[in-house]
DNA sequence: AGAATCTCTCGGCCGC
DNA sequence: TGCGGCCGAGAGATTC
């Protein structure tokens, strides 16, 4: 479940490979991954002759820069890059493959075909879906406890679904946003506009903390996370209470209980998270 | 009108 | 063995 850790992970692996190399053909087993242009053959025909020259983050999507365009590719739950060599064969699940000029083949697969791809102009890159409506980036000077402080007064929802929310801060997932208000010492039900500027602090610095500890460990590989080395991130061996419901908190050894909050499955310690009344 | 919540996408996996 | 329910990020629809 790639977010915003494991997908700086397959940033940093990727790019050395693929940087200065050029798209000479595009293969499409499965064109629903692709959102824009809404023709996969005008998708395909955009593509080649252009060059990668980079790869950059935002929150959880990667975007790829070339010669003219940028290609903006979101992994949602399981999808996943490679580079293969040409005469290897197509493994399952691979929806599309990016032919390169030096005889290697950049394949994304995706198990449950929920990823998706735009290709954008860099003049919309910013100013239309899916870019357009992200809030900060946890690692920019533009999350502060100020920033995050009165965003959470002005809303009435509760604090993990705010948290999951994108156009508040981008990047962090279910794994995280637990973790991080675990160590926050914050229920994930408290309403929002109730979190204190203390709190709010709590929340900012765990928020840098965790995602970079994890950037650090390779991201987690929980569930089928690979990073585009085939590698398995280590950080899964740090995680305090994601998927540990029935476990001892390894703060005070109460049971780590699991609820749902928002639809999602919420790990947390009731002893070092107090409820709310 | 704006915010909150629901629905939909998908297929491996789990329990019955 | 067959089958229904579950999971979950984000967009768009719907409700409040």
């Amino acid at each position: 479940m790639p977010e915003l850790p494991e997908v700086e992970t397959v940033r940093r692996t990727l790019k050395p490979i693929i940087q200065g190399k050029e798209i000479v053909d595009v293969l499409i087993y499965y064109p629903g991954i692709i959102k824009e242009p809404e023709d996969s053959v005008a998708f395909k025909h955009r593509l080649l002759g252009q060059h990668f020259t980079d790869i950059n983050r935002l929150g959880k999507f990667l975007i790829f820069h070339l010669t003219d365009d940028r290609l903006v590719s979101h992994l949602r739950m399981e999808g996943k890059y490679g580079v293969y060599d040409e005469d290897e064969p197509i493994e399952p699940h691979t929806h599309i493959v990016f032919k390169l000029s030096n005889g290697k083949e950049l394949r994304y697969r995706d198990v449950r075909k929920f990823g998706t791809m735009h290709l954008k102009e860099p003049k919309d890159l910013f100013t239309s879906a899916p870019l357009n409506k992200l809030g900060v980036e946890p690692f920019s000077e533009d999350f502060t406890t100020d920033y995050l402080y009165e965003r959470l007064r002005k809303t009435s929802r509760k604090i993990k679904p705010a948290l999951l929310d994108q156009a508040i801060v981008t990047g962090l997932g279910n794994i995280y946003v637990d973790e991080v208000l675990f160590k926050s010492q914050i229920h994930p039900e408290r309403i929002a506009n109730t979190i204190t500027i203390e709190e709010a602090k709590r929340i900012q610095h765990y928020t840098i903390e965790v995602l970079n500890e994890a950037v650090e460990h390779g991201g987690s590989s929980i569930r089928s996370y690979l990073n585009s080395l085939g590698e398995v991130g280590l950080f899964q061996l740090r995680i305090s209470v994601y998927g540990k419901e029935g476990e001892a908190c390894p703060s005070c050894q109460t049971t780590i209980e699991k609820i749902k909050v928002g639809g999602r499955g919420t790990h947390f310690c009731p002893q070092c998270q107090p409820a709310p009344n």
